[in-house]
DNA sequence: TCTTAATTTCCTGGTT
DNA sequence: TAACCAGGAAATTAAG
């Protein structure tokens, strides 16, 4: 969607727009909307109360703190998923505790959903809402999107710490330098412990069969002996060994050798995770961009120390280097549900990246990129974060 | 149904 | 020699 510039336009008052807040609040949960509070799909226990009247608002200090009220519910969810009335909260939070001039702002920008809001920029935020209030939407809005997808990446991480055994949730360690020393080494005894002999064999065409990664908590990794031939570790940790999972050939029962069919590995429709998945809104918002979720491994050091997955080179220039490259592949194949994602898959869609200047060429250094002026979020005063 | 964006996969050749 | 980089080509999937 496209915000003309100079939407804004007079409206009668703050207290017009709060009473507008009102009542929708009030047509929505009496008498049974159409669009209730969104949960989001992935937090399905989210309960749908009545909203505080926009009123209550101006007695908020602060919605990340209000933790007793309705406001706090939605308001920990990724605001891709809010609904146009979440948003209506948001935004006549910030009119009314900075005291902005509603008579300035047209309502008509503030019909959107969350989907509709997380694709403004900036600039088109600050059209819409002008430059007080507009910074100020989207610096919340920035916070809310890293406090979002930094839940997730955690999850991501856990996912995969827990995959094989007792390991520690990344949530419940504290972090020091026991910790960070001793991760990745109890990685590698992990692997070397795994019983390759449970390994399915690979289906005819050539890709795992979907009951290869049918774990529920996000995907399943199938290995490779690291001993065999065919074993590639490219991690740049020598001390590091990681499954090894795609391969680019595959035998035939007759012994021969076949190759693996180009492309994405097809679906199969009918397996019924595909059905759920296929069953969701046409409306829903795409996946995380894989620039995206390097970016999100990189803003929160905390998640990264763990893992040691990637450090800043340059944080003001936007500078970062892999260090656990084969890691990073298997996250986001996790991520995509892609069990046979590497590290040379994954280096080819950020090389895509070039042309669309998400990301900049760094010439001679290994594992090494740089964001580009198209990409967002990474920088100190956009995330609020200070990295390393 | 078609188009398009964003990968994903495979490949060849070059560099470190 | 292994690991990585560069980029073409083709395929797949999801969204619009």
């Amino acid at each position: 969607m496209s915000f003309s510039p100079g939407c804004r336009e007079p409206m009668s008052s703050a207290s017009e727009l709060c009473r507008i807040l009102t009542n929708a609040n009030m047509t929505m949960y009496q008498t049974g909307s159409s669009e209730p509070l969104q949960p989001h799909p992935l937090q399905p226990s989210l309960t749908t109360v009545s909203l505080p009247a926009t009123g209550d608002l101006l007695q908020l200090s602060d919605l990340s703190t209000c933790s007793s009220s309705i406001l706090a519910q939605w308001y920990d969810q990724n605001p891709q998923y809010w609904s146009k009335q979440n948003v209506l909260e948001w935004i006549s939070f910030y009119v009314e505790g900075n005291k902005f001039d509603a008579s300035t702002l047209s309502l008509s920008c503030c019909f959107m959903d969350g989907s509709m809001l997380c694709q403004l920029t900036r600039d088109q935020l600050l059209n819409m809402f002008g430059m007080s209030l507009g910074v100020q939407l989207y610096q919340s809005l920035m916070e809310l999107k890293a406090k979002y997808d930094l839940n997730e990446t955690c999850k991501l991480l856990d996912n995969f710490l827990h995959e094989f055994l007792d390991f520690p949730l990344l949530s419940t360690v504290e972090v020091n330098e026991v910790v960070k020393e001793t991760s990745y080494n109890d990685f590698s005894h992990v692997f070397k412990n795994f019983n390759f002999d449970n390994m399915k064999p690979l289906s005819d065409h050539g890709y795992e069969s979907d009951s290869m990664h049918s774990s529920s908590s996000g995907g399943m990794l199938s290995f490779q002996n690291p001993s065999s031939p065919e074993s590639r570790s490219s991690e740049s940790d020598p001390e590091f060994s990681y499954p090894q999972i795609a391969k680019t050939h595959i035998k035939t029962e007759r012994g021969e050798m076949m190759k693996r069919g180009r492309g994405r590995p097809p679906k199969h429709s009918h397996d019924p995770r595909h059905y759920q998945a296929s069953k969701k809104s046409k409306h829903a918002p795409r996946g995380t961009h894989l620039w995206e979720f390097i970016r999100d491994i990189l803003i929160h050091p905390e998640l990264n120390q763990n893992q040691g997955l990637m450090k800043w080179e340059d944080r003001s220039e936007g500078i970062f280097k892999f260090l656990k490259s084969e890691a990073v592949a298997q996250l986001w194949g996790q991520k995509k549900k892609n069990s046979s994602m590497t590290y040379e898959k994954l280096s080819r869609a950020m090389r895509y990246y070039y042309k669309r200047e998400i990301l900049d060429r760094v010439d001679g250094r290994r594992l090494v990129y740089k964001f580009g002026k198209n990409s967002t979020g990474w920088k100190v005063e956009e995330t609020g974060l200070h990295g390393m």
